[in-house]
DNA sequence: TTTGACCTTGACGCTGCGTCAACTTCTAGC
DNA sequence: GCTAGAAGTTGACGCAGCGTCAAGGTCAAA
């Protein structure tokens, strides 16, 4: 008893295209191949082909289907494994459907496009200023910290930073001195602002890790794109780098 | 004020690559390009990049984007198509996981794989069938009273499939007439075992369609190669072919 | 001028097949 | 015996989003 591609295909509910691709990746070769070249297969055949299906019905990929039957995994290892790969990725979802409303509602509450931007742009950088420098966990909090506060709170706190930048720039355009009394009150409270965010060296008291962050923050302004245009321009970055830095080593 | 291909590419955290693919793809293109063939990135473009991977960071497409990008939809109108789409995904991956456990409790609960493998072949060929013939809502009925079952039933049923499996076999082994009264009682045990399937014109009281289905069962135990075996041989299917067949044409 | 870093285009790989394309073989009817 | 048509074969592109060589041109510093 045997049975052509197409017989079987069409009894299995797959096209002779999958029967012949199972055959090129080792998954189910056929058991007989005449001198045509034609494929033909038996019940043992057909049997292997069940068990491919169930597993490729409950989503488990080709590969480790075909570990399972050449029983180097047992199969209730297999749907284990299988149960803990879908539940992670319906978690990342679950994390991403979070992620995506929270967008949407900040941006539906008026947030501007380009406020939006500049805070995004923020948070990446920083993340990887934080994760580079001060590892992982770091990161994490802080990201919690962001992900963790309402719609309101978020907000406000845009509001903060969108009064520091237009203050930093009024700043700049007065042609002051970074040294000057009032570009030291700027610095001192950009450094408030940083401390707000916990997980941060100037939240946790690291004295040297904090000076440290504070000039390399003000380095960033200036040579990161990402900061392009967020101070108006290169001498309103230059403006604040180098007041950051004045801060950081006199008062810090 | 501009920048290199790769000094662009790691202040963003991605690839040169990846900024030559988004070239390509038209999502986003160098602000100039050198008469050395050289990309280069001015704020605008970083500006175009920003919003790129805000958005690819919330697991959207590259097309995706691009037609928000392109003013073709809402930037809220995007995300929310996002977030249903997310959601549909993140229910698919739900009902699966659902499915795999339950394939894995009933491997664990002494389902031997054969039998797993007979069941699932039946649930599958029993779905073309049906959907072909009567529709797809009595496939979904039916599927779901299989799904709707707890383990024990579950176990149950496949015990009462076993046993008349086994009964079958005996019976062609004994060599008697497919039109024996012992051969008619197993078919009538075997139409009464087909009707505790919701959803079939046998349980539906449908006649007609009935004996249809009572004959084209016992043709398919024969010439299906999913059945092939299941009643030892050949020879064990044509019998129980042959009493169906008799009882449909007299008992129905 | 050399070296090394950085740029370019081109192309394969991954997942699991769908979908032509081009060609050979089998089957059935006249 | 011939021919049409159904079914078989291999080969290759496409899909999403790049990673990853490969081969070769350009640029900046020593």
């Amino acid at each position: 008893m045997e049975w052509t591609i197409q017989e079987l295909a069409t009894r299995a509910g797959i096209s002779s295209r999958t029967l012949r691709h199972y055959d090129r990746v080792g998954l189910l070769a056929p058991s007989r191949v005449g001198a045509n070249g034609y494929r033909y297969y038996d019940p043992t055949a057909v049997a292997r082909l069940q068990r491919i299906l169930i597993m490729r019905q409950l989503g488990m990929g080709l590969p480790a289907i075909a570990k399972v039957l050449a029983d180097e995994v047992d199969t209730c290892d297999g749907l284990r494994a299988h149960i803990a790969a879908l539940e992670e990725e319906r978690d990342r979802i679950e994390r991403q459907i979070r992620s995506v409303r929270h967008t949407l509602e900040a941006l539906q509450a008026g947030a501007e496009p380009r406020m939006d931007v500049m805070l995004a742009g923020f948070n990446d950088l920083y993340k990887d200023e934080v994760i580079s420098r001060w590892g992982e966990r770091a990161f994490q909090v802080s990201n919690d910290w962001w992900h963790g506060k309402t719609l309101d709170q978020q907000l406000a706190w845009k509001q903060d930073t969108e009064d520091l930048v237009a203050a930093w720039v009024a700043a700049a355009r007065a042609g002051i001195s970074p040294t000057s009394a009032r570009a030291q009150t700027l610095a001192a409270r950009h450094v408030r602002w940083l401390s707000e965010i916990p997980g941060t060296p100037t939240a946790d008291g690291k004295r040297e890790q904090s000076i440290a962050m504070v000039k390399g923050l003000g380095d960033m302004y200036v040579d990161d794109p990402r900061f392009a245009g967020m101070y108006e321009d290169a001498a309103g970055a230059a403006f604040v780098r180098d007041a950051l830095h004045t801060y950081a080593r006199t008062q810090m």
